[in-house]
DNA sequence: TGGACCCACTTGTGATCACAACAGCCCCCA
DNA sequence: TGGGGGCTGTTGTGATCACAAGTGGGTCCA
């Protein structure tokens, strides 16, 4: 049973839904998405239910969301588990990052005012103080707060979901990554990206994204 | 109900389940991917338990599954119905496409052997029947196989299904959309994708494949 | 001591029911 | 004749139950 913790994600207006299904559903995807949970990590129905204090109906309607967004596997059998990704896969989870967030990076720099590049810096800064502490969890939301507040800038709905399916995907994994390879410094390349949005430079910034999310890759490689 | 016709997707060797929410997810994802049913076509979970002899339960999984992908949209007050897009999301699903088809297509090239490119040129054929009949659904479908059967040997799965979710967020409006413009010949960047494979012209099939999917955009901005 | 079998329990699936909310429709009155 | 109010039927939500299938562990035998 893990912690709800202070999830406080930044600027989500709208919460009250008061539907039951959809709490479940937004809480579990937040903390998988964030990496509280580790690959491979069972669920059951009526445990998730228990936690949440609703039936069993509500738990099911979550979980064949997150199902069908990748978040979470079914075995033949009807299991719930966090999925275990092949190091094939995670390759190409990266390069759907590359893809997609180049894209939406690039068209976000037309729009990209000196108020949207401080509010990153002082974002980055967050990362880094993460980073100090080895405070995983923190570290990956952080890090994804920085990205899409770059890219809630391109106005391009469907591709920021698309983003953020695939960061959904990964995070147990990039839980489990951030432990094996232990940062000591800030990721290298979101001074380079605001770097690029200070210069207008297109082209850098496409390079600098595109090293960005593929960055954990390479060291996982080695 | 639908003929469920020859679909003869390849490789799909498990295919029967015989779970009730599976049945029902996987008819209903083929019958909006392909443009059975127009946009804005309001569903409920009776009429779908009745459609397929089975209670709301899995009814409401399916829907659950399908609006997670963007293939249903649920009102605030929970009403489903197909979705009808802006032109705006129109336009950046099509931006969708052609990033992450060019991107399988890229893929796909190395290993396209003369047996696929073959392969290819036969559904092609069925296209144009499709065409000359004036068969939206039969066209769609074909077209869509057409694209599958080339991306299948990208191997790149996770590539794959995200190009599956863009065709079926766009499913009832390319019926629309066909209805509104009236072909009446087969699509001619086809060709032109086949001659680069036989050539192993990867810029060629980049932009082969970006000029298709994007053509039928252009048209509805006229 | 090692392995195979068996049983009990856990777990997902589907059906059914009660309920609240919303939509559409009709009627009535000005 | 037009608009507002109320009502009925429809629809999604959540809880509960029966059931089948699979898992895991414990026991018994060789």
């Amino acid at each position: 049973m893990i912690t709800s913790g202070s999830m406080t994600l930044a600027a989500r207006p709208t919460e009250a839904t008061s539907v039951a299904h959809d709490r479940v559903y937004r809480d579990l995807r937040s903390r998988i998405m964030h990496g509280d949970l580790p690959p491979g990590q069972a669920l059951t129905l009526r445990g998730i239910g228990k936690n949440y204090g609703v039936s069993m109906t509500p738990a099911r309607e979550s979980v064949r969301r997150l199902a069908a967004e990748g978040a979470l596997t079914m075995s033949t059998s009807g299991r719930i588990s966090t999925p275990e990704l092949s190091n094939e896969r995670i390759e190409e989870l990266a390069a759907l990052r590359a893809l997609i967030e180049v894209e939406l990076a690039s068209r976000a720099l037309p729009r990209a005012h000196m108020a949207l590049i401080e509010r990153m810096q002082t974002i980055n800064a967050v990362i880094a103080e993460a980073v100090q502490r080895g405070d995983a969890v923190s570290y990956i939301r952080t890090n994804l707060e920085f990205h899409r507040t770059l890219y809630l800038r391109a106005q391009a709905p469907a591709m920021l979901a698309m983003a953020e399916t695939v960061w959904l995907q990964m995070g147990p994994t990039m839980r489990a990554l951030y432990g094996r390879l232990r940062r000591t410094e800030p990721p290298q390349f979101h001074r380079l990206i605001i770097a690029a949005l200070k210069a207008g430079d297109e082209p850098g910034l496409r390079l600098a994204v595109r090293s960005d999310v593929t960055q954990g890759l390479r060291m996982l490689a080695s």
